[in-house]
DNA sequence: CGAAAGCATAGGAATCTCCTTGGGAAGCCG
DNA sequence: CGGCTTCCCAAGGAGATTCCTATGCTTTCG
């Protein structure tokens, strides 16, 4: 089998027309030299120098497999480097999942955060929802990510959390806003709810059902739709409230639904933002990168734990 | 050291997601194949696979490497079609010295004959003169050549009489053509010489030395030129005769000096054409080709020895 | 002709390669 | 939940490869 330690035998006898040099510059023996090129001889079955008094003639075969072997090694040589620079983050990528309702309104920041420090890199953010992207993870997909975690604790995982976001009743009414919401009145509401496909996982019902049943009610949505912006916007236009992480609120009402505004829930709830990873995995600098300008953007919009 | 065994485990891997698939396509165990990764893993200093559960994950590293690995492997399976090729003389470059007569009464028609029946092919036709293309034997840059030989031995050479060209005595002047020219005649005409540079060993030049040394006289040129072409021009414009082999008067005369014409020496004399190569050595496919057809061409337009 | 240069060969130590066997973790299924 | 399968890792050993030193042979050069 053709192997890159023979090419480059082959190519230092090649540029040096002499075995003797070809292995000093190698740093090996002129024998271990002669031998690799033999073998390289061999096993393409053809000659590629003559050998002749002293030295040895490229033939006119060395001349045609000359630029494939330097191809070959450039390849190797790059593969190194390449790696090399990912490593050290000059290039290659960051990859990190992210639960959707974050990468609404931190996604673009902790991106443009990543590229400002390490112009070369390419950043993706994996995942719509948080579920999906613990299920990457668990499948080694992704190496870390930001998710909202209801509970702090994953089979399997660390979860590390980061901050703490609370969840306001969002209305185009304003008489529903003058106070907090207590379950009661939330259980009276008529909800337009996004996350559709996890409704049972998504951790933002997941609370409200909590809120619900201790007050002894059933949860119940009017609506069903799978977009946080969606779900903002039919709320903008009187067709329903909504329950939504403040920070969301924030970045989406203004833009989206102006005549909106929110109130609190009584008591308070608050949705928990965490870094999770594989137990006992050792994060790459990439990972560990995005971990910390990830963190420092959350606790920037959202409360600490 | 990184290697194309490495890179091929890498790649098999990568495209399976897994090493026992990986091993089975390579048709190895999977132990083999998880410690050529694992090589590799530590050659490059990074993780490549994150070992998840059952299966491994190529983490973003591999990513970056896979290009890589894929460029130095279709390199060196492109190095093997390209040897082979070569070898079937689908392609590559055929060498083959010639010494400059027959370059130019042969020389185009060979490279035509060769291409028609190789149009891959590349050729070069090395060397001005059959002392020049000796030296270049000797030291190994040409396999084969054609030379106009005057003795049929040389050191540590193998040479292969193919054919015999007559000298002739060509002279603008009816008057000197009438007779065969015999020794004493020829030591009495003004000659113009063609190989001023190799004058002393150019095969023509020690052919009529012997000649005229055995009849006692000794040899004289008049006028000496570099190029056959400028002597027969020469010749025409009756500034002097000259001695050449008949072939290369049937080609130069007609095209160069019409008014020309030529008689054979008494006794008549031959330069012998001969295929040489080094002692011993086992000549590639195309350096044969090249020989059959030089050979046959070289028959065609003078006597077989 | 002797000295130097340069490749080939030989033999042996160290390393690598690849196998088989066995163990453990994770997923799958009844 | 418990057994079964899958897939990876670890260990050990046989065989091949690699790489060294020492040596011999041929060519070249003074």
């Amino acid at each position: 089998m053709l192997s890159l330690h023979q090419l480059r035998c082959f190519l230092a006898t090649y540029e040096h027309g002499s075995l003797t040099a070809a292995a000093e510059e190698l740093g090996y023996a002129q024998p271990s030299v002669s031998e690799q090129v033999r073998a390289l001889e061999k096993t393409l079955g053809v000659p590629l120098f003559r050998r002749v008094g002293r030295g040895v003639v490229p033939t006119t075969l060395a001349d045609t497999l000359r630029p494939y072997a330097e191809q070959a090694i450039a390849a190797s040589e790059e593969a190194r480097r390449a790696v090399q620079s990912a490593v050290s983050l000059e290039s290659g990528t960051i990859r990190f999942g992210m639960f959707g309702a974050a990468r609404l309104y931190a996604g673009a920041q902790i991106v443009a955060d990543v590229l400002e420090r390490y112009p070369g890199v390419r950043v993706e953010l994996i995942g719509q929802h948080s579920n999906e992207v613990q299920e990457q993870l668990r499948r080694g997909h992704l190496e870390a990510a930001l998710i909202a975690a209801t509970s702090v604790e994953s089979e399997g995982m660390t979860v590390t959390p980061v901050a703490r976001d609370e969840l306001v009743y969002i209305s185009a009414d304003p008489s529903r806003l003058r106070s907090p919401v207590t379950a009661a009145r939330l259980a009276r509401a008529s909800l337009i709810m996004p996350e559709t496909t996890w409704r049972s996982s998504d951790s933002v019902r997941i609370l409200l059902r909590r809120f619900l049943h201790e007050a002894g009610h059933n949860p119940q949505t009017r609506i069903e739709v799978e977009e946080a912006e969606i779900s903002v916007d039919l709320v903008g236009r009187g067709l329903g409230d909504s329950v939504i992480p403040r920070a969301a609120a924030e970045q989406l009402v203004p833009r989206l639904a102006p005549n909106v505004g929110w109130v609190s829930l009584r008591p308070k709830q608050y949705d928990v933002m965490a870094i999770v990873h594989r137990r006992g995995a050792v994060l790459s600098p990439a990972a560990q990168v995005l971990i910390e300008i990830a963190t420092r953007h959350i606790r920037s919009i959202a409360e600490p734990v």
